[in-house]
DNA sequence: GTGAAAGCGCTAACAT
DNA sequence: ATGTTAGCGCTTTCAC
C-alpha cells in the first residue's frame, strides 16, 4: 500500500522518535567501524536507528554533535572516549535522556540515565607480560602510546603491574614511547634494540607498532619469534594475515558495540537491573609472533 | 541556556528533516567505512545528520531500511549497490524524495530526483593492463571474482578489452574465478602457476586475493616482482605496509562518499544542474609488487 | 511591524 | 467498542 505514519509526527506526540545516536571519534578506523557495526545490528534489530558523528577527537565538534543529537529528541546516545567536563556531561545526560559512555574517564552516573563501559587495558597488558613470563622472558620492552592516551597509560599501567607482580624489575630503559604507528614502533625498536640487545619480548602499544616492531627486529637480524617475541593490541584484520602472524591482545569490537547498545535500549525502556559500570576483558589471541 | 527548538516539530511543520540516510552493505568493511567518513564529513558540515544502515546484500534488510527512512522522512538517502528492481526503486525515489545510487546497476533516474554514480571498474582493470604491457609481459592472468559480482564483471571486462586493445590473445585458461579473499587467491593462483609456469603478471580482483596470490608466488619460488609482478584493487590499508608493498588500483573512498553526499544536498536543495550520471576513475598506485 | 491562530500527522485522553 | 478532541512544538499565514 502507499501509507506509512510519520514517525516524525508520532515522535513529537509521544516524545520517543526510536532514534539513538552514536559518537565515535572516527568511522573509519577499524575498531570504530566494528563497534559500529555491532551497535547498528543491534539497534535495527530493535526497531530504533541510529545517527552516526564523528567527533575527531575534538570537542566542539562533540558539543555541536550532541546539540544535534538534543534537537532530534533521540532517546538515548552512546559516547566513545567523550572529552567533555563531567559538568557538560550531567548536562547532556539530562537533555539526551539516556547516555551509554565507552571508554571515557571520569563520567558521571546519573541513576537508570547512564552507564558507563570500559575495556580492561590493564588486564590486557597483563595477560600479555604473563604469557611472556610463562614462556621464559625477563627482558621484556613496552612500546608504549604517548601519555595523552588514557588507553596508553592503562596498558602502561598494566605492565608495570605484571612486572611487579611476577618479581621482575620494572626497567624504565624498556619502556618506549612512539607515535602509535608503523614507523613509528619501527623506530622505538630500532633504539631499543641498539640500547638493549638482550631484549626478548616485546608488548606494543597496538598492532600497528607492533608490525613496526616486527620490521625493525627483522632488520636487525632478529628471528621471530626464536630471537624475539611480540604482542600487539587490538587484532586489525592485517595481524592474522601477515607473515609472520601477529599475537595480539583483542578487544570483542562488535560484541562491545553490541553491549553498549543493548545497554543504553535496556536503560530506554526502563530495565532497573543495568549495572552502572560494566568492564571488558581483552583476550590474548597467540598467532606466529610468540613462541608455542 | 538551556532551549533548543525541537527538530521533530519543525520538520512536521516544514517537510525538512535535514536528515539524510545512508544505505551500505556493511559499514565495518573498510572500503564502505572510508566512503561514510567522507559522507558524514560534508553532510554534518552542512547541517545535515547521517541515519546508517548496514544491508548486508540482503533484500528485505535493504527494504525495511528503506521503509525506516521513509517512515522518518529523511531528505534523501544514499543506496549503495541496491539489490532492488527499477519499480521498486522508482517508488522508493518517489517516497524518499531524494536518491543517489553508487554502483547500482540499472536504477531509475528520474529528473532532479535521483542520480547515479559508478567506479569506473573496466578503467581500473584497463589501466592495471596496460601498466603490465608497458613493461613487458604478455602472460597476464586475472583473478576474478564469482560472475554475480557486477564490479567483478566489470573488471573482467576491462581485463579483456585491455588485452585485445593491445593487440594480446584473451587465454580463457589465464582467468580464474576465485572468492575474493586470501586463500581464495592462494588457490586461484596455485592452480595457474602449476597449469602456466609462465605467467609474469597478475591482476587479482581485488588486495585480498593479491595477498594470497604473494603467498601463492612465494610457495612457488617465484620472486615478486622480478618472475612474477601482481597489481590488487582497492588499497586496503594493508596494501602498503604489506613486504613486498602492494601495487593496486585505488579507489577514493573518501572523496567518493563526499561527492555522494555533496550530490544528494544538491538536489535536496534543489540544483538544477547536477549530472544524472557521474563517473568515478580509480588510479593506479603502484608499489613493490610491479618492476618500476 | 507584532501577535494570534491554523495546521503539520500523529497519540492519548476523553466522551458517546 | 467506536468516535471525537486536545495537544505535542514548531512554521506560516492572516489579521491587526
Amino acid at each position: 500500500m502507499g501509507y506509512r505514519p510519520s514517525g516524525l509526527a508520532r515522535g513529537l506526540s509521544t516524545n520517543r522518535t526510536y532514534t539513538v545516536g552514536f559518537l565515535v571519534p572516527d568511522n573509519s578506523h577499524h575498531f570504530f567501524s566494528l563497534m559500529v557495526r555491532g551497535a547498528e545490528a543491534f539497534s535495527s534489530d530493535a526497531g530504533y536507528s541510529l545517527l552516526l558523528a564523528n567527533t575527531l577527537k575534538n570537542q566542539e565538534l562533540e558539543t555541536s554533535a550532541l546539540n544535534n543529537l538534543w534537537d532530534r529528541r533521540v532517546d538515548g546516545a552512546i559516547l566513545y572516549a567523550s572529552l567533555l567536563s563531567p559538568e557538560q556531561l550531567t548536562t547532556y545526560i539530562e537533555r539526551l535522556e539516556h547516555v551509554v559512555f565507552i571508554n571515557s574517564p571520569n563520567v558521571p552516573m546519573l541513576e537508570s540515565k547512564s552507564v558507563s563501559i570500559n575495556v580492561d587495558d590493564q588486564l590486557g597488558a597483563r595477560i600479555a607480560v604473563q604469557h611472556f613470563v610463562s614462556k621464559g622472558h625477563t627482558q621484556i620492552a613496552l612500546i608504549s602510546a604517548p601519555m595523552i592516551s588514557s588507553s596508553g597509560r592503562r596498558r602502561l599501567d598494566g605492565y608495570r603491574q605484571a612486572l611487579s607482580d611476577f618479581g621482575l624489575p620494572v626497567d624504565e630503559d624498556l619502556i618506549c614511547e612512539c607515535i602509535p604507528h608503523t614507523e613509528g614502533g619501527y623506530n622505538a625498536v630500532t633504539h631499543l634494540l641498539q640500547a638493549h640487545p638482550d631484549i626478548t619480548a616485546i608488548l606494543a602499544y597496538n598492532d600497528l607498532s607492533a608490525i613496526g616492531a616486527i620490521r625493525a627486529c627483522e632488520d636487525h637480524g632478529k628471528k621471530i619469534p626464536d630471537d624475539i617475541a611480540i604482542i600487539g593490541f587490538d587484532d586489525i584484520p592485517m595481524a592474522s594475515l601477515l607473515r609472520p602472524s601477529l599475537s595480539t591482545v583483542r578487544i570483542d569490537k562488535q560484541a562491545l558495540g553490541s553491549l553498549a547498545m543493548e545497554t543504553l535500549l535496556g536503560l530506554i525502556e526502563g530495565n532497573k537491573d543495568t549495572p552502572q559500570i560494566q568492564i571488558i576483558q581483552p583476550r590474548l589471541i597467540l598467532r606466529q609472533t610468540t613462541r608455542s
